[in-house]
DNA sequence: TCAGGTAATGTTATAAAGTAACGCATGACT
DNA sequence: AGTCATGCGTTACTTTATAACATTACCTGA
């Protein structure tokens, strides 16, 4: 529910209750494989599915979860889940991060699919506490403040974690329409 | 190094190499005891304590470090440190960020005592990948970009993460003014 | 001053998250 | 084909965090 497809001004982002989550996991799997394609990486298979099932997750999704579900999931082949271990997980993740296709939600320890993986962004996330969705912002208001912020000091800004825990409209007692 | 005593202003913060951190530390147990009294909140002997090691870090500290050096501590009466297991220490520290005298540094899994706990604020942290000093800032345009975004999507703000990953202005090789 | 409750801490065990190290397999490039 | 680099499987382990229950310290009103 979190994930808006094509919305990144804000006002879209939590409303979206009952889009066709399927159409937008295609669409990052394919903008994925352009990327990769574009910066000469190569997302296998394993590293193919992993995106695909933090992307099939509503909610920014755990190591170890995506673990099991890997575990879980029957091939397209008829085999069963892959024989994988955390390293298996967490070599993907690092992927996945390093060409920007997922984010790290540092406060839940948990991965979910870059919005806008197109962007050379760090990610700006507004994470509900009741429905534990997590919608991807990208003001730049907010970047251009604490750009500044560093400047001033002198401090060189390597990675921004911006991450806002509350309650999203729809869990905020406003009855969904 | 990086605990500006009463530095809220930026530009000193990652100046102070060489300032007598003891006394940051005093200072800053002694405005903790105000707080608890003032909140009716019962300052132990252990919480005191991990305050403590938590202030006389220089760099933001983990639970375990904090529960290693709780155990070499040698009390003032003479007798050796603590029993302590993990719980002792993270149920001090749940208290200590209940009351804002600690932040928890989510992409450190880490711990840093708070540089200004009178006002009620989350914390906004630079942290240098070099020297692991962290400076908290209190960047009012950064907080009020974050609520205005928030606002403009009906999401209602509890706790906010700001945390900068990059390099200090001593670690640039500017040479600082 | 002593029951009786509540808050704080001790204690044991376990869960959850992440990584090191090594070897084989696969694929790219010559 | 041979060689090198990359990706992945596998084992074992480290680090971080919490659940559950026992015990102790503290307060408060008979
Ligand atoms: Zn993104
Ligand atoms: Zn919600
Ligand atoms: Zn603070
Ligand atoms: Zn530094």
């Amino acid at each position: 529910m979190a994930h808006a497809p094509a919305a990144s001004d804000g006002t879209a982002i939590f409303e979206q209750a009952e889009h066709d989550h399927a159409h937008c996991v295609d669409q990052a799997l394919h903008v994925a494989e352009a990327i990769c394609t574009r910066e000469g990486a190569r997302l296998t298979p394993l590293r193919r599915q992993v995106l695909e099932l933090v992307w099939r997750s509503h909610e920014p999704i755990g190591a170890y979860d995506v673990l099991a579900r890997l575990q879980r999931e029957v091939q397209t082949d008829g085999t069963d889940g892959r024989p994988a271990a955390p390293p298996t997980v967490y070599r993907a993740l690092d992927f996945l991060l390093k060409h920007g296709l997922v984010h790290r939600i540092e406060s839940l320890n948990a991965y979910v699919g870059c919005a806008h993986p197109q962007q050379d962004h760090s990610g700006q996330f507004l994470i509900c506490q009741e429905c534990g969705n997590a919608a991807e912002i990208e003001d730049d208001t907010i970047s251009k403040a604490i750009r500044d912020n560093a400047r001033r000091i002198g401090f060189t800004v390597d990675r921004v974690t911006v991450e806002v825990s509350g309650r999203c409209p729809r869990c905020t007692g406003a009855p969904h329409a």
